[in-house]
DNA sequence: GATAAACTTCAGCATTTTCTAAGAGCCTAA
DNA sequence: TTAGGCTCTTAGAAAATGCTGAAGTTTATC
């Protein structure tokens, strides 16, 4: 998630970065109005922080412009302003939150992330993982191997996924055990070699390179370089 | 535009009524959760107006119920409690905006308006649903596969629905029961299972490819590619 | 109210997945 | 090279899940 701060005051700035970018995301900073427009503008923000009071060029003016040129970035001010007259303005200039400074940390989080919940609805946070030529589709409990879809039994999904997320590294039987299963219903016999057997029928194709690996004695290992 | 106002206190809703019809909107109240829950999805509002205070269901566990049944309307929070952490509740819950009461009017109306231009109502309503050899006519309550028209029920309509505008994407049972069925009236058995098998009954034929895939432990998948 | 349609419930059967167990085959170290 | 341990493979049992049809209940309609 990228965000635009357009604000000049930089014992402000400076805090509210650090803060935002420990939340996850991805901050730039824009100390005039123009520059935020610039910025705006060429790259593709997910949500515009403003400050009123700017020098040269106003938040309102910046969101008007913004609009103008039919950005459609969600837009949140930031301002000491807090008459109603203020608020009307800013909101109807384009604006989409107006938030009056001194604000506490955590509304200003909360309204962030409703705005940014917002504008995301549409490109789905796809739970991708992609390993050599295999990809794996979390969400929707399938994986594809040379453009074919592979059905997936939850176990199996499981223990790929865990394969997936530590692909390259040795995973030992009961590193993959204590993963797969709950200490209270342990299977008492080798289920995990006829579970990675299953995995392999589906999921290894002749031709192509072996992804699962065993390591003799230790476990397996996941990925495509042996 | 409509909307819909969720409010128990006639004091406050006659007149808010009142002002927003004569802003140009088109305005339902309902003054409890469970009346406001059944409105908020039978119509397709453009803005739903929340009172936190309620009998019985707070505002906030409407949001909630709302957005679990992936209702995307905008949601405005109108209240009396002006906590940080309430506020950081309302938001985290799937509201858009949070209002404080006592409030201006003007600021009332001008968030109305920002969240209104937004537009998420991305029902481009097309009536038309098509996927593989099978089509959907809302309006008519009928599908056509072959060249023939199939009679629907209302559940079966809205299955079927549900099943084109996900088509591809896995959907699991609980997801499917949110969206069919009204929390309070969530029926106790294996209708879904029942309710399946009738909508098979009806659009798959013998010889053309299967359309209603199950997706063992997990849920259903709808397309014509397995 | 009577009737038909739609919806829900239930119980038994069918299918899929998971586990078990045992023999065959493979790897490594002595 | 060979013995002993480790892994693979398999078939079938057990468990979990889904499907089905009939019967009961609710809802809509005349």
């Amino acid at each position: 998630m990228n965000i635009l701060l357009v604000d000049d005051e930089t014992e402000l700035t400076e805090p509210l970065c650090k803060i935002l970018s420990h939340e996850g995301y991805r901050i730039d900073v824009a100390d005039s109005g123009d520059r935020g427009i610039e910025l705006a503008l060429k790259n593709n923000y997910d949500l515009l922080i403003l400050d009123w009071m700017l020098p040269h060029k106003s938040g309102l003016e910046i969101c008007q412009e913004l609009r103008d040129r039919s950005l459609a970035t969600p837009v949140l001010f930031l301002t000491a302003k807090d008459t109603i007259d203020d608020r009307v303005l800013g909101l109807d200039a384009g604006a989409d939150d107006y938030l009056v400074k001194p604000f506490e940390l955590r509304e200003l989080l909360a309204r962030v992330r409703a705005l940014l919940r917002r504008g995301t609805n549409t490109e789905s946070e796809t739970q991708k993982l992609k390993v050599a030529d295999l990809e794996l589709d979390k969400e929707n409990c399938a994986a594809y191997r040379n453009g074919k879809a592979i059905d997936l039994s939850v176990k199996e999904l499981e223990l790929l996924e865990y394969f997936m997320t530590n692909s390259g590294q040795l995973l030992t039987h009961e590193v993959i055990y204590n993963h797969l299963w709950q200490e209270s219903d342990r299977p008492s016999s080798n289920v995990l070699a006829a579970l990675v057997r299953l995995l392999r029928r589906k999921i290894e194709i002749k031709g192509q390179p072996t992804l699962i690996h065993t390591v003799y004695g230790k476990g397996y290992r996941f990925g495509d370089s042996p």
